[in-house]
Order: structure tokens, then sequence, then C-alpha cells
DNA sequence: CGGTTTTGACCAGCGC
DNA sequence: GCGCTGGTCAAAACCG
């Protein structure tokens, strides 16, 4: 089910853009797409589908452009937020969610440096996982982005980092 | 000494 | 209301 609705969308993205979904060399197992103002690298989720062929995942998109740069050959992917819940929503008015993604990347290490700096102010066990899940949240003062990295409870090589929000700055490194 | 992390407490939302 | 769960607070500890 979940293979089937992935190679759905994956279809439609291309059929939208136009673009081939090929790995790029070097970079094994990731896909990359381009979009006329920002670029996604890595794997499409089925969570995403409904605001991805509206277009209105171009926000987070745009956000997103230098940490997928970042990540690119680290196996990143993009997935639903733990906790997102916009399936059920009403597609197309994407102000009224909270700008909220995820990266799933293959790191041993889980302090990855986005290039934004950030105070821990929470640590917490969750439910379905061995692993802790750490609160964080960005230093400049008055940006309300916040992010959560947890180890995937499924295959703990992989690194789960949800960002939350917009930054209302550039980012400082 | 100042900024950051640690850690348990606290709180809010939700289902029963 | 009560318990469970996840998110945040804040005081103490830590560290350069």
């Amino acid at each position: 089910m979940h293979i089937l609705l992935f190679s759905f969308i994956i279809e439609m993205f291309n059929n939208k853009f136009g673009l081939p979904n090929s790995p790029e060399s070097g970079c094994a197992g990731r896909t990359k797409f381009e979009f006329p103002d920002a670029y996604f690298d890595g794997w499409l989720h089925e969570g995403y589908r409904g605001a991805m062929i509206s277009g209105t995942i171009e926000n987070p998109f745009n956000q997103a452009n230098e940490l997928f740069d970042e990540f690119a050959c680290n196996g990143s992917l993009l997935i639903p937020a733990p906790d997102d819940n916009r399936e059920s929503e009403t597609v197309g008015e994407m102000s009224e969610f909270k700008e909220r993604y995820a990266f799933k990347t293959k790191s041993e290490i889980e302090i990855l440096d986005d290039g934004y700096r950030w105070r821990k102010y929470g640590k917490k066990m969750v439910k379905n996982s061995p692993n802790p899940r750490n609160y964080y949240k960005c230093l400049i003062e008055g940006c309300p982005v916040k992010k959560r990295v947890e180890r995937d409870g499924e295959d703990p090589s992989y690194v789960i980092t949800t960002y939350e929000g917009i930054h209302n700055h550039q980012s400082v490194s």
C-alpha cells in the first residue's frame, strides 16, 4: 500500500514538473527534483502528497533549501512530522498549518549542523521508541523556530529531525 | 562568569 | 475526573 502510494506520488510529481526520478551519482539512494524556486533532494513521502500536488509545500521547501544542500549526501529523507495530521485538513490553505517538516537522515551523530544555532530546552522519552526526543529552540531572539531530534525507533541508524516554524532571520553559523 | 545542558516538575490536550 | 502522553519550564549543574 505504501509502496503504491509512493510510486503514485513520484509519478504525479514527475508529471507535474517533468523531471526525471534518478539518483544523483555519488549519492546513491537519493532522488533529486528541481522546482522553479527551490529544490528537494531526497525521498518524497506519501504524507505530503496533498500539499505537494496543490503546491502548498512551496514555503517549507524554500526555507529547507539550505538544509537539503547540507544533508544531500547523507541519505536524507523528507517525511511528515511524527504527529503531522495535515492530511486530514483542507489542502491549499497552508496558512492554517504550522510550517513543519522533517528529515530522516542516516547519521551516527545526532547534532547535525544545519546553519542555525539552537538551545536545547527539553528531552523526553516517547512512546513506541526506545530513544529520547530532544527539543531545541532557535537561539536568535524573537525567532519562533523549534526543532525536535530523535533517533528512528525502527532503524536507529537514522536520525529524524523535525523543524517547526519559519526563521525570521538569515542563517548564522 | 555567562551561556548551555540536564533533569524532574509542571502543564495542556485527549480519550475513556 | 483520571491517567496517559507529549511539550515546556526552570533551577541546578556543567563547561569553556
